[in-house]
DNA sequence: TTGAAAGCGCTAACAA
DNA sequence: TTGTTAGCGCTTTCAA
């Protein structure tokens, strides 16, 4: 084990091994063949000293700082833990390093993330906001940095975009219902269908056309995107004269809320009411009944960003921007 | 905005500016007095450049990279996602981010995290494992890297210590149910009392030493660490000739599963099965009745780890390693 | 199969 | 108040 001091430089094992730092370097990242004599000589060393390249030099010779940047709003919210996970199983392997920043949503924080992360000199960007504008990613895009926009719908030239198939997966949440033979079905919706619950009732619809089956206006209940809000939203659907038999919910915490507001009035679930949401959180399988919901796929979603961003930083992929939709996967469980 | 090319370098602003690359330096970093009308041509050249510091550089020249590293078991556990926000809490404002890497308890994996974070020159280390070998953490020590652990117990030198308080906070736990009366309290544990669940036990046996009342071996049950467990668990007391009127687990998602088995009884909780569980998990207010617990400070643990890492690394701090504990909260709902 | 030399972009003595 | 110079540790021509 080595002693104290600096910590030993190319240089110092070149020393050593009386080679030139050239040798070293090379026996170590085997750009070109080095005699089995020299590289043993070099490798006993390296042992020796307790030798570790330094990233940050060979990043600055490189300029390849091998660490990809991942700006979201909470790693506290699930989803991102998932997101992140998914990237780092492929870019891991490939010897990517994840550096992440939250921003809270604040969009100050946002802009400067990206900063920060071109200062750091990242070689691609995973970029999983909603709320943000275009012009935001222009510094990357300016300075050549591949990013990847993760999840929303907004189309951007320069930027890839990754999301899951909201639509589709309400599609067939409903159309799962629709083949158990409910006909009246609400959905529970947010406040004015933003972000993906807009495609998820929109599949809800769609679903509904494709079967022939009348859209009633009145069986989609707005209300907040929480506990509380799910409860209100199925209460009022459970209160309408002609009520519905089953609901999916725009996510699995209001979910949890119809459950809420059925096991208040006594409903069995899913017998007198069948109950699905959308995202399988944890909670999902923690809840009486466990919920029937569709997964939302966070780790399929970063691997699929990582596997586009290694494509481009290899150069294997180039052109403009790409879409890549994830499906989501029915996760049958009791609630429906 | 900048036109292409490489990214300008801090030469190419001092020329535009007509100063030195030294003046540019110090009028980005302050260190010395810069007169006011340089400072201008200065910030206009970098402006007009779109110019950007490259840290790697900075690092290199520096040797310190204003990173650190953080290595979990897993960012998909939600107690990593909540110390991993505490750190950023502290240590962002102060310039720092977070490189993170997950290990899955996979030894080997924890091992070369480590080098990894050595390679990459990481100001200082946050080591979130268990089971880990003293050793593992020697090349960080050797190598002058701050390092510290969170939870666990293993003292060591040179590596400070931080967790929470899993004792105190069962003993709290316990002393809240025998305030209210009850004097049969069982324990649901795990399968041999490890890692905290050794802790949080012997915190009940104490809280009830404490009280007078006499500990009965009968009433700890040992089961696997999961709902399915916490409900074998709570069955096994109940079924005693002298059941329990209340409940400790040894965390949240037991607590679900004793929760699963007063259903099946068709006990009320709280009335006739008081139940505690700990840590505090989302699903804790998403389970009916809710789960009254022990909230786990992550995030403290977190923000106690960042502040020791600056004081280290600013030198404020210095000598022997040394040990925080971070109490435990008591969260009352509804379950006992 | 190997080396010498240059330079990535920055900061910090030292000097003026 | 400002500039000159050297060098952090590495990789990469170019040359042998």
């Amino acid at each position: 084990m080595p002693s104290h001091g600096r910590r030993p430089s190319i240089g110092r094992v070149a020393e050593l091994a009386g080679v030139s730092p050239t040798t070293v370097s090379h026996t170590l990242n085997g750009r070109r063949p080095v005699s089995a004599a020299t590289r043993k000589r070099v490798l006993e060393a390296i042992e020796l000293l307790g030798y570790r390249p330094n990233a940050l030099a060979r990043g600055l010779r490189t300029s390849r700082s091998e660490s990809i940047g991942l700006i979201i709003p909470d790693i506290t919210n699930p989803f991102y833990p998932m997101l992140a996970r998914g990237l780092q199983d492929v870019l891991g392997p490939a010897g990517y390093h994840e550096i992440i920043s939250n921003t809270d949503g604040d969009r100050a924080l946002e802009r400067s993330a990206v900063e920060q992360m071109i200062v750091r000199q990242v070689d691609g960007i995973a970029f999983a906001v909603f709320h943000t504008h275009a012009e935001d990613l222009l510094p990357a895009i300016d300075v050549g940095v591949p990013v990847v926009r993760l999840g929303g719908r907004l189309v951007q030239e320069g930027v890839d975009l990754v999301h899951s198939d909201d639509e589709g997966g309400a599609a067939e949440a409903t159309r799962y219902l629709l083949d158990q033979g409910y006909d009246r079905i609400g959905f529970v919706c947010g406040p004015r269908a933003e972000g993906p619950a807009a495609e998820r009732v929109a599949g809800y619809l769609s679903a509904l056309a494709e079967r022939g089956v009348a859209a009633d206006p009145e069986l989609i209940a707005h209300t907040r995107f929480s506990r509380a809000g799910g409860d209100d939203g199925t209460e009022r659907l459970l209160a309408l004269p002609r009520p519905p038999r089953a609901v999916v919910c725009a996510n699995d915490v209001m979910a949890i809320g119809a459950l809420d507001a059925a096991r208040r009035r006594g409903l069995d679930v899913p017998g007198e009411l069948a109950i699905m949401g959308f995202d399988d959180i944890e909670a999902a399988t923690l809840v009486s009944p466990r919920l029937t919901t569709m997964a939302n796929p966070a780790r399929k979603i970063g691997q699929a960003c990582g596997r586009l961003l290694l494509d481009r930083l290899s150069g294997a992929l180039t052109g403009p921007a790409t879409e890549t939709v994830v499906p989501a996967r029915l996760v049958r469980r009791q609630s429906a």
